[in-house]
DNA sequence: TTATTATTGAAAACGATTTCTATTATCGTT
DNA sequence: AACGATAATAGAAATCGTTTTCAATAATAA
């Protein structure tokens, strides 16, 4: 028998959010989500806004950016930098906190999770009475292509 | 412009690597050096400015930033982001790395370092085939001082 | 000293994001 | 289905931190 691991995003949960929140249930908001969550992760505004405008002709790059917003502040996506000077969004599925292997030549970002240093994380946390809301873990170097043949996937 | 690295941060560290690589040992650079190291760490450019204006009052923002990323090439400093849009510049005493604890309602941001979960990362990088060059771990959440009393120090 | 050229300050440029404002569209109420 | 209050929009302009440009200046070598 075949499991996902990861819960697909239903499309009722912007919905649910939004009236919750006794916001509007816009075109704009419903195309942006379906886009965000059919695309790979990591993705920046721009490549939101670029895969968008295919449907949605005149949508601004501002709608964008305040719907991204929006749905970090319902808790469907998570904002992070990785020193690009791009934020790149994450669509969240569910409460499986994930980290980054970063190849600085060939960009391939890889996620991966350990609960041991995630428990480590804590146990540093308790020694200096800081309660940790949410954490980042993002290791940056050369990926096993990059590695062996030395020049890379991007050139 | 070719620069040569390693060396622990003295006094005099400036000049030698200014010397060593052919560059000019300015006003400005012998300034905003002291400056730099006699301040807190991670320090903004515009915090770094406000205090050099005092001895240097005709100097630009854009000498400070120019400055500091030349610190950073000198392996003097080190440039991180913590994702208030802020770059922030550390002076590099020596060749120990730290991680950080981020305290999202005062700011206040705590060192630490922990070698178990270093050997946990070169773990993971390991099985992934991945050669890891630098890393960055930080945990956001409440400081002890927040935590307890709620209201904050900034706030 | 003088020539060479790295470095500077000021201003303009920059790219990502936010704000502004007139217009459009959603949704609770008829 | 239409109405009306007002949230959300598009597009432009503004903003923010940072970088670059460029003519003037100053540190070093000759």
């Amino acid at each position: 028998m075949r499991i996902n691991m990861r819960a697909p995003v239903q499309p009722t949960l912007l919905k649910t959010q939004i009236t919750r929140n006794h916001l509007r249930f816009t075109r704009q908001r419903q195309e942006i989500f379906k886009v965000f969550v059919g695309m790979a992760r990591h993705v920046t505004a721009e490549e939101i806004y670029r895969e968008v405008l295919k449907k949605e002709s005149r949508i601004g790059l501002s709608t964008i950016y305040r719907t991204l917003g929006l749905f970090c502040r319902f808790g469907l996506a998570e904002a992070r930098q990785f020193g690009d000077g791009h934020t790149r969004y994450d669509p969240v599925y569910d409460k499986h906190h994930h980290d980054h292997l970063i190849c600085t030549q060939c960009g391939e970002i890889t996620e991966f999770e350990n609960q041991h240093i995630e428990r480590l994380q804590e146990q540093v946390a308790r020694r200096h009475r800081f309660v940790i809301r949410r954490h980042k873990l993002e290791l940056y170097g050369l990926c096993a292509d990059c590695h062996d043949h030395g020049s890379g996937k991007r050139g």
